[in-house]
DNA sequence: TGTACATCAGTGAACGCGCGTTCACTGATGTAC
DNA sequence: TGTACATCAGTGAACGCGCGTTCACTGATGTAC
């Protein structure tokens, strides 16, 4: 009478059809509900109604199942961040949008954010998620490329850093329950990373005067 | 022929001394070596030369650990924010170098700084770790209330969350490896938060107007 | 269209491991008288 | 100052657990002829 787990529902089939897919759904699941070091290989193949072993027939070890894990968060923040900046005109607004945009796939997409800041991944090892990591951020410092004097490509870098940085914290402390109570918290904390981003380059002057240049004392500073 | 470990130095006496605060330090040790993750009550007895269960005497359980551990961090990060901010006189200036404080304290205490974000303590569980990051936060909003207009305590905390979500951000990216390599990357992103505060607060208008206010045109201060 | 066979993608048992925690115990320390 | 005793802070053996990973295996699928 006691049965220990309620039998996850058996394929119809032998074969999954797809289980290097599914097994990367059911691993943010599990993220979801116990954090990245929640996690196991075993209990994502449980998940996926298939044996503890099956899982090594597509990833080499755990690593790099929650590699293949970051890759698609990669992709969904590029979705999220192409949707954002193309939304706006100004890339000013550009970067506000994507800065809230930022914040909002922290928290509604808590797992993969976790995953590409808690699980220690090594992107060396892994080359994909380091291609993927490249092209999200070449799409803001396109964006930052037009707020920079003679599109200098420094500068910009030094924007998005600042930019990212920003999102970044906005979106920790939002998880951490800086910002209260979740639900309202959400809109205040993607508010105050946009207007934080404006905030930014309205002062970039300042931002940029900051980077070393061999030709240029942008304003008198101290 | 085989022992399997540099049998750790003997204790002279029974009793260790200050067991709860070795076992603290240990943990830091333990954590900068390991990550969070890699943190065990086991090893941290073990490197303390004492019985695995000794802990126990001293922790109800490993949270309870890690939470002192957190408790510590706080104290550490407190006196680095009290010691950057007296040695500014200008609220800007006491902000922007708090911001590059922040940034040098993930960066050299590393463990700290993960333990804070990254062994997902639940703070209501451990009072004075609630204590200890409300005294942290306070020196800041006490600075940055000087900047607020009529030292509005809202627009205060709003300039801190958006300070602190920018220092956080440039420590977490700085840790992740996004500033470059070691050594140079740290003076690099300390000095890119500070600008970035700087710039923040150059352009507070625009954050203080997306903070709602009844009475607020906010945009005429300097 | 049917068949033989290679390959693919599963199974399930087993391994060694280290962990968190408990328990009855004992040596050391401090204190009341 | 000496002694009896309570309390404190250790010990070490044991427990149950779930994990990552390997292995020889087998069922299903696809393809060449």
């Amino acid at each position: 009478m006691c049965t220990p787990a309620p039998p996850p529902r058996r394929r119809p089939t032998y074969h999954h059809g797809d289980l290097r897919s599914a097994l990367i759904d059911t691993a943010l699941e599990l993220i979801a509900e116990e954090g990245v070091h929640g996690f196991s290989v075993a209990e994502a193949a449980r998940r996926s109604g298939v044996s503890i072993s099956a899982p090594y027939r597509h990833f080499a070890d755990r690593d790099a199942l929650l590699a293949a894990v970051a890759v698609r968060a990669y992709e969904e923040l590029l979705g999220r961040f192409t949707a954002a900046i193309s939304a706006q005109r100004a890339p000013a607004d550009q970067l506000a949008a994507a800065s809230a945009a930022y914040v909002r796939f922290a928290a509604e997409r808590r797992a993969m954010f976790e995953v590409l800041f808690g699980a220690g991944l090594d992107k060396v090892r892994y080359p994909p998620l380091e291609v993927a990591a490249t092209q999200v951020v070449q799409v803001l410092v396109a964006v930052a490329a037009r707020l920079a004097p003679n599109a200098d490509e420094h500068l910009a870098w030094a924007l998005v850093q600042a930019m990212a940085g920003l999102a970044q914290g906005h979106a920790t402390l939002l998880l951490d329950g800086a910002f209260g109570l979740p639900g309202e918290a959400l809109d205040l904390a993607a508010d105050r990373a946009a207007s934080a981003t404006r905030a930014l380059v309205r002062g970039r002057s300042l931002l940029f005067a900051g980077v070393e240049t061999t030709n240029g004392p942008a304003t008198s500073h101290g």
